[in-house]
DNA sequence: CTAAACTTTCAAAAATTACTGAAAGTTTAG
DNA sequence: CTAAACTTTCAGTAATTTTTGAAAGTTTAG
């Protein structure tokens, strides 16, 4: 498989970002070159176009199933496992989204959490336990949000994101309407 | 500097997630015993808790710094430097925010920008060129919106984060108003 | 200015993480 | 069942990242 120079830039790319992405080079390349390609891909393609080797691919492509961002495809009459991206770019970067709240904020409040609860008990309240607090409270919120968010669907989120600094506008018009006594 | 079994706690977790965060061990620790200590800082208090060498903690300073999270405090009549968190943990999680939205999503940002530039000049379109457009419209939206809700004020995103869902709900709102030609 | 007190730099070493490739494992056609 | 076709595992090796510590640099008290 030879790939277009834009192809290799883009796959390049996302390797040398793949480690700022949660995952490392390997890993970043194979799902560049997954998501662009119209077809979905076989472990030998993937080792010839990278230039890797056959337990890396299984590695990365396993990794990549962790992250819930490609799917195999089994096609009938052929032995090989063919691997696709889940679904649209929305999709998948609702996925990174769910499974960074999971890797990189779930693990700190579920800490948080246990050291505040049993301090509680101690009735000592000293500066760090009220920073801890703090930072549990914003992971917390972040962590929520990012749920409800990840259920809105893709039309809405767009719109609400689209908005942005606009939804300022929009939160004042419901206190507004809250205070008239009009809830709903 | 003695620390208390819940702060080593906090202070070690900081540390395993530090690579996560998109930062190394060290500065993750740095990180939380200067927001979890009612005072600022020195190098030799950072070296001493941690049990690191002199030359790491001045590397994990700066790298702090360039993420602008921590901050120097000089105090008259000592030579020392003494390091201090910026501000509330919400600045600096807006802070961390930020610096990520640049490392991660900017530099993706640009490539892509390039690559459909120069090949909307070439007027080829294939599968691959329409993924990397629908990448850079998302990526697009998410930089552009998280750069609005940082204008935000800090009680008008928290409202709005505690909204959550219920964000759909105002939005409705929203349209309903519009299409009854009230736009504002 | 000088020298003490402190910080930064950076080459070398240590620690960690990623990759290879051969052996073990699995699946399916016949 | 057997064997071919393919995938996974994992111990050893390679590559990368982090850390150390000594030398160079900077700042300030006197």
């Amino acid at each position: 498989m030879k790939m277009s120079p834009d192809t290799q830039a883009f796959v390049m790319h996302f390797g040398e970002m793949g480690s700022r992405w949660g995952f490392n080079r390997t890993v970043g390349q194979l799902l560049a070159l997954i998501v662009i390609s119209e077809n979905p891909l076989c472990a030998d393609e993937l080792m010839a176009a990278l230039s890797i080797s056959r337990g890396n691919v299984s590695m990365g492509l396993k990794e990549l199933q962790s992250w819930r961002l490609i799917k195999p495809v089994h096609t009938p009459g052929d032995r090989k496992e063919y691997y696709a991206a889940v679904g649209d770019i929305w999709t998948m970067g609702m996925r990174v989204l769910e499974e960074r709240r999971k890797r990189e904020i779930d693990p700190t409040l579920s800490l948080l959490r246990d050291l505040l609860m049993e301090s509680e008990a101690n009735e000592q309240s000293n500066y760090a336990q009220g920073r801890m607090q703090e930072i549990h409270d914003l992971l917390e919120l972040v962590a929520n949000w990012s749920s409800d968010l990840q259920r809105l669907n893709h039309d809405k989120l767009q719109t609400l994101m689209k908005l942005g600094a606009g939804v300022g506008k929009v939160l004042e018009f419901k206190d507004r309407l809250l205070k008239k006594g009009d809830g709903d």
